[in-house]
DNA sequence: CTAGTTGCAAAGAGTTTGCATGGCG
DNA sequence: CGCCATGCAAACTCTTTGCAACTAG
């Protein structure tokens, strides 16, 4: 029962940190290990994040518009104190100045009395990129 | 390029507003509706989920755990204009006011250039009323 | 009537799996 | 060395599409 710790888990575990505000599909990811020298079929790709996915160390959404699925690294646990935005569409996560959240924060409460949760929220949108033409 | 109101069509509204807190898969829904004495093939569900979910009025999402996709009417598919407030506690919806929503929208996108999608987004929080009892 | 809609079956696409090979520990 | 992981390709399953028949307006 024991975990190897291969060469194909290690880069993919990399890329994924790397580019943690992201998502991909097997794909994406696939093309992008092969091109960093790694030795990696799909079906491996599959696997990992496959079990990844059960680990809760990776999130796994459907892309919009789409059949694929895309997958991004869990968001960090210290990454607090501001609120985040995800794209419907790619899945990419962006961070809102924390200056802006707190502001946002403070209305909703004065407003409504309502003490919004940063943890629990996401503002769901469309990023610059994907809001242009919009073709996938 | 007239949309006509089949009995199909009819029949699978009543059924997901009737059930606007549950997610159902195609197969879920078909077999559902045939239930109910509906006459109606796989594909046309898959037809008019494409159609609503182009026109939002229901959301597609992955089955954790599965392939499958899984739709629901969208929160509050009637109430546009302004962004939602859901207790994490008591699950109260409450609506931000449409300027407060407008101004936090520009904000966004003037700084991140992020375009939030305001029937997508809910910010998650804690009530007046639950927020008395104390703390998390 | 006539254009949009349906249902079936076949095609398409993303994901999973069997099996022989290879590699971590 | 033993056992898990990998890669390929075939199998699988969910979704989409072509087409003839069918309806809503």
């Amino acid at each position: 029962m024991a975990e190897y710790n291969t060469e194909q888990k290690k880069l993919l575990l990399e890329f994924l940190e790397e580019n943690h505000d992201n998502a991909y599909t097997i794909e994406e990811i696939t093309t992008e290990l092969k091109s960093r020298g790694a030795s990696v079929g799909k079906s491996t790709v599959y696997r990992l994040m496959t079990r990844l996915v059960e680990e809760k160390r990776v999130k796994r959404q459907l892309a919009e518009g789409s059949r694929k699925a895309i997958y991004r690294i869990t968001l960090d646990a210290h990454c607090h104190n501001h609120l985040h935005l995800q794209c419907i569409k790619c899945g990419r996560v962006l961070h809102l100045d924390e200056d802006t959240s707190d502001k946002l924060l403070d209305t909703v409460k004065r407003l409504n009395d309502f003490s919004v949760s940063e943890e629990d929220t996401v503002l769901m949108g469309k990023c610059s990129d994907c809001n242009l033409g919009g073709k996938k």
